[in-house]
DNA sequence: GTAGTTTTGGTTGTGTACAATTAAATTGAT
DNA sequence: ATCAATTTAATTGTACACAACCAAAACTAC
């Protein structure tokens, strides 16, 4: 039988895997200072964009279940970044909406977009190129 | 204050990072069969190709520490997979090898890239890019 | 209007990930 | 030879991730 498929040099997979892990590790240090954890990041991202998103909206958007976010949602009220409210209008979602607080904090975060940029090697053309590529792969879940 | 960059649409590590998470779940199904979590069968790939390594080989081609492998490889001994020695050359180093019933796995394992390959939606060429640029970005490690 | 289905969050259990620290073994400079 | 520095795993603590399951609310036919 040929198990080259089987070889790491010829997956796909594991420099995505590998890669999404090395340059989350790159935020760390940036995010540390402003006391967020990259997923605590990437939710303070949807709100600075919506002020108000339900956790379904956010999982939607940040292909993240309930059992992430409920628990990492409840930790981020208690650092009163955000507030979790049940909608009046339909009892099953949860609203989720920025503090003053919260909503201060970008300024803080808004010089690491530029920090994390110029550590990656790539020229504008290839970010263009892998972004799409990426975005091509996530896509067909849109589909569903 | 311009705050685009803070903007989930211009960022390249979340699609990066959600792909990654979307891609390893569909190995899920297929793993499960064959009583492996994607973790765990990076490192049967690493094994497969070279029937022994030490820890730090391994977290150093897998970009993975100690601290998640160690736990990993103690339970995966406890499988069978594979076994934990000492090395009498280099106390400091243990020594991953394949057991019988690990070698065995690769049969099982071999049509799995071939199935994740045909629902990743790119060409060959597209997946040729996505690889290359990966690796671009993952390069400047070797480098240290 | 009510039973059956779907949607939405929450909970539980398992499995990573990694930073920080520790301890033992090895190496290297004197 | 010896001690300081380095290397290697292991440990500890924190934080995700997600599958599987559950319960309540909302929707849908009839």
């Amino acid at each position: 039988m040929n198990y080259d498929a089987l070889k790491l040099k010829n997956q796909l997979c594991f420099p995505l895997y590998a890669c999404s892990k090395e340059v989350v590790r790159k935020y760390h240090p940036y995010l540390e200072e402003i006391g967020l954890t990259y997923t605590q990041y990437i939710v303070m991202m949807v709100l600075w964009e919506n002020q108000e998103v339900t956790v379904k909206a956010l999982g939607d958007t940040l292909y993240l279940d309930s059992g992430t976010l409920t628990p990492l949602l409840k930790k981020m009220e208690t650092q009163g970044l955000l507030v979790r409210t049940r909608s009046s209008v339909d009892e099953r979602s949860v609203i989720i909406s920025l503090t003053e607080k919260g909503y201060q904090l970008r300024d803080q975060a808004a010089d690491i977009p530029g920090k994390i940029g110029s550590c990656i090697p790539l020229s504008e053309e290839e970010v263009r190129t892998l972004y799409s590529l990426l975005y091509k792969v996530l896509g067909q879940h849109d589909a569903q």
